[in-house]
DNA sequence: CTGAATCCGGTCCGATACTG
DNA sequence: CAGTATCGGACCGGATTCAG
């Protein structure tokens, strides 16, 4: 069992292997992370993590997204089996949405990247400055 | 020390202490991740992850970036802090890229999403196919 | 309340051509 | 070999308006 330094060496390799399917045409990988990539996507996971949110909800607690990229985000989100949308047959009516199991399994690896930012976010300015005034 | 499944809450409370912050102007966290989302970062730092690569080579093992694309991003790495630049007075010259200390910490978290990528792939496309069935 | 539909500007990014 | 410069399409995403 490999701890610590060595997981990355670990990752290297399995990247590695993994490399010759990836120049293939598609690769999957690329495809699930460029929608994890996009802009919205992990803060409205992170958002869901804390418990199921109505919409306007979610719109309150991300102030700066638009209805129109909160809805297709949800409906995105809803596509691929993260989060689980219910609807209440009320008047007004009000939607549900909740992370799914396979949703909630994202927060681990997010979590992690959230907190590695975290920790270089000041490495990162310093490099940015350094590198701005150096041009 | 929390362990397994329990690490999920704890990413949970972290980012909810953390929400405040990033409603008030540009979170950095954001600004950071969002570079991290872009179409080449992560498969760049993948594949100097291995060891120092040329401009050249790099182009050969990703063939499929523009040679625009790949100067930007190596650009935006090497601002950022992530990747090392050195020049060889040759001729003709040569120019070597790899990872700095800071980008290569951030394999282990790049190396946890692309695992979680890997094993989830399935469920992704079977939810896909099951959503786009029923509408 | 929860969306859908439309318009439109900005940015990403690929293709191509050119330089030292 | 290692870039730079320019063009042009595609797409992301914000603002606004309308609907059930």
């Amino acid at each position: 069992m490999r701890r610590g330094e060595d997981m990355a060496s670990l990752y290297v390799e399995r990247w590695n292997e993994g490399a010759a399917l990836s120049t293939a045409g598609t690769c999957p990988v690329r495809n699930v992370l460029d929608k994890i990539g996009d802009k919205w996507s992990m803060l409205l996971v992170m958002t869901l993590a804390s418990g199921p949110r109505r919409f306007n909800q979610l719109h309150r607690e991300v102030p700066d997204i638009s209805q129109k990229m909160l809805t297709q985000t949800l409906r995105d989100l809803q596509r691929d089996g993260l989060v689980a949308r219910q609807v209440f047959d009320t008047k007004p009516p009000s939607v549900e949405y909740r992370l799914t199991a396979l949703g909630y399994s994202l927060i681990v690896p997010f979590g992690q990247l959230i907190e590695w930012a975290n920790e270089n976010i000041p490495r990162i300015t310093a490099a940015r400055t350094d590198f701005d005034q150096a041009v």
